[in-house]
DNA sequence: GGTGTGACGCAGG
DNA sequence: CCCTGCGCCACAC
């Protein structure tokens, strides 16, 4: 497992999400099944820009504002069920790849 | 090889 | 909700 193949993993794994859904660093490091939510993140400051990384937040649903308040405005657009000005809904945003123990958009 | 840091996660106070 | 301590893996010095 070349970086670059976990890179890939990850960005497409972050594509997979859809609108109005977000998965957490853990759940997208889990579902690439490799590393730990602090690679997922690193590959997210690195190649984040090309993908709706706004649709990955904490595992507690924090928004991650240390870039720009641009996530907010797009789960704002998106209709992500918000429990709070920059906070996710988890147990109803929460999503899963339908190719996993997910089994379903929820 | 050791130390410090980070778009993280969990538990305790 | 707030802060603190520990674990996690990879990168930079």
């Amino acid at each position: 497992m070349d970086r670059e193949e976990y890179v890939e993993r990850v960005l497409v794994m972050v594509e997979r999400i859809p609108p109005g859904r977000v998965m957490s660093y853990g759940d997208v490091a889990e579902a690439v099944g490799v590393g730990g939510p602090r690679q997922v993140g690193r590959v997210m400051s690195l190649e984040g820009g090309a993908v709706p990384w706004w649709r990955v937040v904490r595992a507690d649903g924090g928004l991650p504002l240390c870039h720009d308040g641009r996530a907010l405005a797009q789960h704002r657009a998106e209709g992500t069920p918000l429990r709070s000005p920059e906070r996710v809904d988890m147990e109803l945003a929460r999503w899963w790849p339908p190719d996993g123990p997910g089994g379903g958009t929820g």
